[in-house]
DNA sequence: CCGTCAAACGGACCACGGTCCGCTTCTATT
DNA sequence: AATAGAAGCGGACCGTGGTCCGTTTGACGG
């Protein structure tokens, strides 16, 4: 019998060589992605790359996506923390407008950044809770603190669906049109939102 | 010699057998679609129902998701029709605003409706030339009309991106939102936008 | 009606994502 | 240290998307 009660829903202890494999995996993976780009990730390669069997690489990440979804993550955390206590105008300190802005700029330059990555995560990508939902309440947070009456939550959503990669994709890749512009329009609609 | 000539750059002509093919794939694929959903297709099916080789499926619809984007072009063609010349307050005969909340409406609705056609389209469902850029010079047109100042095809970016099917899906399927409270936060977002 | 040739066809073939299940390794308990 | 049993492992296997190329077919000028 354990010592300490299982305390129902743990989130399950990880056993030691798993905890290994999985950093294992995600730094192969890392690797093959910044080398070869992620389109061209294949399971199998990552699995050699990482020395493990291809079925693990399936129990920990679910899916190709699931995978890229992971790597994500990394990028997305370190990012979080510094719009949770990085430098003003993303970090605290800065007046709520200011940080707004410092956010729509921040999250057009990352999201265009991470482009393919986020492609090849697919859904897993989006629904990230920890990634999307953060932001989410973010953007929310800063609404209420610029006193804007309304449906604060809707009004999160309508000023992120702009900055979601498929529509800046189609913006800027397909169309062509200069980030620079985009992101001038991204400005003007929060204007019209807060005003 | 052609008794005509070729006017360099017309579409090609299409041959017969292909043309004729092109249907029974297609109605193949819509059948198969509704009676099974657009998640459980797959190409050998419709290549077999079709009475059709697989090559032939993939030289006319390029991949998988060409196939399910084409099936959605029909809809959309449709749908076309109704704004350029059906009945008001979607078709014209309406003033702007009526016009812009019919469109969100219907948009919102069709969106929901082939959402997992469009989901499994991917790329080509958004990218979708006809069907997309017509929306947006729609929604151009309406703003133009209702006197809103500033970046128009921006401004028009702004309005259908929260109408994007990522988008909506994260809020209805994941966050189990209404769909009666969406749409109210999309007419909010249009109010701020317009006045 | 026939010859010619490009376009279209079809199915064998390949690569990759994903599953399955017998085997190995870790951990907790005595 | 020994043991039991769960958690993890790995690679053979499968289905499906996508390609390739030898063969067929339709269009058109003579």
């Amino acid at each position: 019998m354990p010592d300490l009660l299982p305390l129902a829903d743990e989130p399950a202890p990880e056993r030691a060589d798993a905890a290994r494999n999985r950093e294992r995996v995600l730094a192969a993976a890392a690797a093959l992605v910044d080398e070869r780009g992620a389109d061209c990730l294949t399971m199998d390669a990552v699995a050699v790359a990482a020395g493990v069997g291809k079925g693990t690489l399936f129990r920990r990440f679910e899916s190709r996506e699931g995978l890229m979804g992971a790597l994500l993550n990394r990028s997305e955390t370190q990012w979080q923390a510094s719009v949770m206590s990085g430098p003003p105008p993303l970090g605290p300190g800065a007046d709520p407008w200011e940080r707004l802005m410092a956010f729509g700029r921040s999250r057009l330059e990352t999201t265009l950044l991470h482009a393919d990555l986020i492609r090849n995560a697919g859904r897993a990508g989006t629904r990230s809770f920890a990634a999307y939902s953060f932001a989410m309440a973010h953007v929310r947070h800063l609404l209420a603190g610029l006193g804007v009456e309304g449906d604060l939550p809707l009004l999160a959503v309508a000023l992120m669906a702009p900055l979601e990669l498929p529509v800046l994709d189609q913006q800027v890749t397909v169309e062509g049109l200069d980030v620079e512009r985009v992101h001038a329009g991204w400005v003007d609609l929060a204007r019209r939102v807060v005003a």
